[in-house]
RNA sequence: GGCCCCAUCGUCUAGCCAGGUCCAGGACACCAGGUUUUCAUCCUGGUAACGCGGGUUCAAAUCCCGCUGGGGUCACCA
C-alpha cells in the first residue's frame, strides 16, 4: 500500500438521501485534501444490514457529483461523462458489508491477543441491566460479565456456535485526543466500558470498521461532526490495539435549525403533518398512499413518508417544505456553486480581506481547494441561514450568462418542473433568460417571474386595484394611452425587446407624457399585475398576437368594471 | 443526570492563541434615501453584539475562575 502524504474520506451510511450536514463535512475533507495535494477517498458504511439500501447508495453519490466534491478513490460513477472513484492503490473494496474478512482477521487477532474477548449476553439482558441502572440513577456501563467466563468454556461456546459479540478490553488510562480544531480532550478510563467491535449477526461494529479501514486505507487525516467526538478516544483505543497509527482528527461543528432544533429529515414530515392537521384533511389527498397510511403516519410522529409521497403531498397542501438533504436544494433550484460556497462559510472562514476592505465572503471551488485550512474552522455550532444562502443563489443565477441561464433552467424544469419544460422550450428560456436571471432567487423561482406568460390570454386574473390604478382613474387617460398603443403594436414588424421599448418611449413622447402614463396600463393590460419585468421583455415573451389579444380583453374587462361602479 | 464541547450584532462571522491600534470590522437580513416605465438589480447611509459575575493587569472581547445558556454523547445506528 502506498501512502500519500494526505488522504482523507468521508464515510457515510445508506440509509437515505445525502443530508446538508453531510455535504459540509465531504465538502471539508475534500477541500483538505486537495490543498494537501492529497487524495479525498470515499467509502460506504453499510454495515447496518437492516437500514442500508443501494438506491440511497446511488442518491448519496450522485448529490456528491452534482455538488462537485469529486472523489478521487471510491465507488465508480459515471456522471456528465466522466468516471469518479476507482481504485489506483487497491485498498478497496469501498463497502464495508464486502470487507468482513479483512474486520474477522482483525478481530481474531485481537481475541488471541487477549485484548478482545466474546460476550454472551442477550440484547434484552443488557437493556434490563440498562433499564435498572437508569433507575438507580448510576450511569450503566457494561460490567464485564463475558470476561468472567473461563476462556476455555469462552472458546468451546464459541466453537459450538453461541451466538455472541466480540468486545473491546478497553485500557484503564486516560485518552486524549489530539484535536485540530478543538485543542487536546481527555476522556477518563471511568468514562467507557468494554464497547462491542462486532455484532451477534457478523457484522463489525461502526467503530472497528472505520478504524480497520482507515488504516488500511491510508487515511491520515480524519474531519468528521462534532458528534463522533466521544467516539475519537474509543477509536484510538482500538488502533493501539492493533498497532494502527492514530490519523489527525478535527472534529467540527454541527449545524442547527434557525430555531435551534436539529435540521432532520424528520422536519418536512412534521410540518405536512401541521399542515395536514390545519387544513382539516382526514383521508389521503395523494393517489401513491391509501387512507390507512395515511392514517398511520399522521399519527405517529416518528413516520416518515417516502420522498416522492411527500413531494406530492406539499404540492396538495400548498406548502413548501424546508430543504434538509441535498437532493431537496437540487430541487429547490439552488446552485451547487452557492450551495457549496455557503455550506464551506458555515464553519469556516477564509480571514481574508478583498480589495475593497470587505471580508472576503465569496469564493469558488477553486479558491476552496487552493487556500482551505483548518486554522479558519470555527468551533462554535452554527444555524443554518436559508436567507443568506438565498442571496448566495439569486447572486449566483445573476451571474450566469443568458445562455448558461437558459441552460441550466431547462434541465432543471425538465427533472423538477415538466410543465414548465413542456410551455417554454430551451430557445423560448433563452429569451426569458434576462428577464428571469435577475428576479429570482432559485431556480424554481423562475416560474413566479413568468407566471403570466403560463397563462391563456383569456384566462389573466386581472388585479383590481391595477387596474384602477392604472387605466380607469381620473380621466381615464391610462385606458385611452393603451388603446392608441395598441395600434402602434398592430403596425409592429420588428418585436423584438429592444424595438418595444422605443415604441413605447416613441409614443409617450408623441402624447406629451411620461413613460410610466403608458408603460403601467400597458403592463396590467398584458400580465393582469401592477408588476412585471421590463415591458420590452415582457411583450416580447408573448408575442404580438397575444398582446393584442390581451389588450382586447383589458379593455373589456375595464368597461365591465366602470359599469360596475 | 454523568462526561465532553462551545459562547461577539437577529443570523453567519473577523478580532482572541502572542492584552492596548476595538466606544468591536465584514456579510446576510432589516430600516431610510437614490437610480429605474413597475418589480428586481444596483448605489449611498443607518439601526444592531463582546451572556452574567468575579479575578489578574496601568489596560481585557482578548488571560484565569465560577455561573448561566446552547450542543454533543451515554445502542449489538453510524
Amino acid at each position: 500500500m502506498k501512502t500519500a502524504s494526505c488522504i482523507t474520506r468521508f464515510a457515510p451510511s445508506p440509509t437515505g438521501h445525502l443530508h446538508i450536514g453531510g455535504a459540509r463535512t465531504a465538502l471539508l475533507c475534500w477541500a483538505f485534501a486537495k490543498k494537501a495535494g492529497g487524495k479525498f477517498v470515499l467509502r460506504i458504511e453499510d454495515t447496518d444490514q437492516t437500514r442500508s439500501s443501494a438506491s440511497s447508495m446511488k442518491g448519496i453519490l450522485e448529490d456528491l457529483a452534482w455538488l462537485g466534491i469529486e472523489w478521487d478513490e471510491g465507488p465508480e460513477l459515471e456522471y456528465k461523462g466522466q468516471t469518479l472513484g476507482g481504485d489506483p492503490r487497491d485498498v478497496g473494496p469501498f463497502f464495508q458489508a464486502q470487507r468482513l474478512d479483512l474486520y474477522n482477521t482483525h478481530i481474531r487477532t485481537l481475541i488471541e491477543e487477549d485484548k478482545a474477548y466474546p460476550a454472551f449476553e442477550t440484547p434484552e439482558e443488557l437493556e434490563a441491566l440498562r433499564k435498572e441502572a437508569i433507575a438507580t440513577k448510576t450511569g450503566y456501563k457494561y460490567n464485564r460479565a463475558g470476561l468472567e467466563v473461563p476462556l476455555e468454556e469462552r472458546i468451546a461456546r464459541v466453537d459450538a456456535g453461541e451466538l455472541h459479540v466480540v468486545r473491546l478490553k478497553m485500557p484503564d488510562e486516560p485518552i486524549t485526543v489530539h484535536d485540530a480544531i478543538l485543542g487536546e480532550v481527555t476522556v477518563e478510563p471511568e468514562e467507557f466500558d468494554d464497547f462491542i467491535i462486532r455484532k451477534r449477526d457478523g457484522f463489525p461494529t461502526y467503530h472497528l470498521a472505520v478504524v480497520v479501514d482507515d488504516a488500511l486505507m491510508g487515511v491520515t487525516h480524519v474531519l468528521r461532526g462534532q458528534e463522533h467526538l466521544i467516539n475519537t478516544p474509543r477509536h484510538i483505543a482500538l488502533q493501539r490495539a492493533l498497532g494502527f497509527d492514530t490519523p489527525s482528527y478535527g472534529h467540527m461543528p454541527l449545524i442547527f435549525n434557525p430555531d435551534g432544533s436539529k435540521m432532520s429529515k424528520r422536519d418536512k414530515d412534521k410540518l405536512a403533518k401541521k399542515a395536514v392537521k390545519e387544513q382539516g384533511i382526514e383521508s389521503s389527498p395523494i393517489e401513491s398512499m391509501n387512507d390507512e397510511d395515511f392514517a398511520a403516519w399522521l399519527k405517529d410522529k416518528t413516520c416518515q413518508l417516502a420522498s416522492d409521497d411527500l413531494i406530492a403531498l406539499a404540492k396538495v397542501l400548498g406548502i413548501t417544505l424546508p430543504e434538509i438533504d441535498v437532493e431537496d436544494f437540487r430541487r429547490a433550484g439552488y446552485l451547487p456553486k452557492a450551495l457549496n460556497n455557503y455550506l464551506a462559510l458555515l464553519g469556516w472562514n477564509p480571514k481574508t480581506k478583498n480589495d475593497d476592505g470587505t471580508d472576503l465572503e465569496r469564493f469558488d471551488m477553486d479558491y476552496l481547494a487552493s487556500h482551505f485550512s483548518m486554522a479558519g474552522m470555527g468551533k462554535g455550532q452554527s444555524k443554518f441561514d436559508r436567507v443568506k444562502l438565498l442571496s448566495f443563489n439569486s447572486d449566483a443565477i445573476a451571474a450566469l450568462t443568458d445562455d448558461t441561464f437558459a441552460e441550466i433552467w431547462y434541465d432543471w424544469a425538465v427533472q423538477y418542473d415538466p410543465e414548465l419544460a413542456n410551455r417554454f422550450d430551451a430557445d423560448a428560456m433563452l429569451t426569458l433568460a434576462p428577464a428571469v436571471k435577475t428576479r429570482c432567487k432559485t431556480l424554481a423561482d423562475g416560474r413566479g417571474v413568468v407566471g403570466f406568460a403560463l397563462v391563456a390570454d383569456d384566462a389573466i386574473q386581472y388585479d383590481g386595484k391595477a387596474v384602477h390604478k392604472a387605466l380607469i382613474k381620473g380621466d381615464k387617460k391610462g385606458l385611452e394611452l393603451l388603446l392608441g398603443f395598441r395600434a402602434v403594436v398592430e403596425a409592429m414588424d420588428d418585436f423584438s425587446a429592444q424595438a418595444i421599448e422605443q415604441a413605447v418611449k416613441d409614443f409617450a413622447e408623441s402624447q406629451g407624457v411620461g413613460m410610466g402614463k403608458v408603460a403601467q396600463p400597458l403592463r396590467v393590460a398584458v400580465t393582469g399585475a401592477a408588476v412585471s419585468p421590463p415591458l420590452g421583455q415582457t411583450l416580447g415573451i408573448l408575442g404580438k398576437k397575444s398582446v393584442l389579444n390581451r389588450i382586447d380583453r383589458c379593455e373589456e374587462s375595464v368597461y365591465s368594471m366602470a359599469t360596475k361602479e
